[in-house]
DNA sequence: CAAAGTCAAGAGCACTGCTCTCAATTGTTG
DNA sequence: CAACAATTGAGAGCAGTGCTCTTGACTTTG
């Protein structure tokens, strides 16, 4: 039975060092693997052979492929999030309409400079794998989480246009279902938005991956929008308009 | 050289026209497996398989793995293509934002009912494939080309809401490069849209696919948003205010 | 110091894409 | 209609993949 003991958080043995650090280089080989040929092309034969030793040892660290994948959509989701956190805070916390600007930009800029693994957190689902929830909810919801605690702290301080929200005859009433999970989310991150500001401030989260998304894997067509940076600026002030910031 | 004779718009022989029909029925195979197992499990032996025929006699009719995914490429957007524009066909014309929502729903069930292949068309590029841009802009453009004609014919029947494209401070001047873009591509189109408009178009666009690929692709959290066409219906209307539709 | 635990290596299975050769079939043409 | 040529399918084979199992050696621990 060659899977890690489960209760293992600091490694204590010497054992338990080099096994941890073993584990480290793999992630690390993975990750310049999957940076570079893509998840669907990572091969744990190639990072075996980079490691220096033979396939089949790499076994005793790593369970499969799928194990491999999961430590690396971890490892993404984690340097994602710490880019995009250190990047809201070091904009001042009143400037709202600031963060949020911070948030997209950084990104975009890490899915353009990381996009195999942009990819693979934020792509098709590579077949046959299934993330397991109980190990990546975590890491993959902190970027949403920062963005609704942006939108909350813009609501808190009272700086949401209203008028954002219901334009004429843009509905400001939910539907029951959708208020019912509405309300839940709020409840969860413990938020104060009303319902018609947080399915916006879902909207502008789909909307901010779905723009990184066109850019990063090519949808935007050849010779279209050379003007990226711009384009991309465009988006943003009307995203966060849309949002009610600003 | 088993290359197809590239004019070959009607199969003449009986050679051509039996030619024809195999590489008929090897994309119909390849697309029930992409529809099953997903893009990068697209296997050139299953399909031979199910062809009862042994591997290697497909390459008579297919190049390579590539090429069968640019078949399944094309198929694929024929099929959304269709689809949208006879949605769209159902709306009477001068119904601008009920024309817009039955794209967005077209889109939004095509993408449900056939995640692989709308992962194929939308999700992270398969790793090593590069579509061949001759064969795949020409079908890959149906849907834009659809959603521009429709906010553009809002434009010439004066419907689009000015007010909605600058509202306050939300930059009503476009930055050159991004202003020399989007003249060529409302040039190329045919459009009239003034450049806020069509920039909002773009974002709508990618926002559109945005929210679908999050649906699709599994990025909303577990129990998060139960009601998934109540929250779709949401963003199609915030994304038709945005867009300055109705 | 010996037992227990851990490890790397190698062989092997089933699968993939793709190439090449060879024989047979098939359609075309003199 | 028969001869020819183009086309086709089969099979072997190469290099690669994920993964399993056994074997022998090594390290840590009681």
């Amino acid at each position: 039975m060659p899977a890690a003991p489960s209760p293992s958080p600091t490694p204590r043995t010497p054992r338990e060092r080099a096994r941890a650090q073993t584990v480290a280089d793999i992630v690390r080989l993975g990750r310049e693997h999957l940076a570079v040929h893509g998840a669907a092309a990572l091969s744990l034969r190639a990072v075996a052979r980079d490691l220096g030793v033979v396939s089949s040892a790499v076994y005793r660290y790593v369970q499969n492929r799928d194990e491999l994948l999961t430590l690396l959509l971890i490892d993404a989701y984690g340097e994602l999030g710490d880019e995009v956190d250190a990047a809201v805070g070091r904009v001042v916390e009143a400037d709202f309409a600031g963060r949020f600007q911070a948030l997209g930009r950084a990104v975009r800029g890490w899915a353009i400079r990381e996009p195999a693994r942009y990819a693979l957190l934020f792509g098709s689902p590579v077949p046959g794998y299934r993330a397991p929830a109980e190990r990546t909810t975590g890491p993959g919801t902190r970027v949403i989480h920062a963005l609704m605690a942006i939108f909350d702290g813009a609501w808190r301080a009272g700086v949401l246009r209203a008028e954002a929200a219901a334009p004429a005859a843009v509905a400001p009433v939910m539907p029951a279902p959708l208020a019912r999970d509405l309300k839940a989310i709020r409840e969860e991150l413990g938020l104060a938005v009303p319902d018609d500001f947080l399915a916006r401030g879902a909207l502008v989260w789909t909307s901010l991956f779905g723009a990184v998304s066109f850019e990063v894997f090519g949808q935007y067509g050849e010779g279209t929008f050379a003007a990226r940076d711009e384009l991309f600026e465009h988006h943003l002030r009307v995203l966060a308009g849309m949002a009610g910031l600003e």
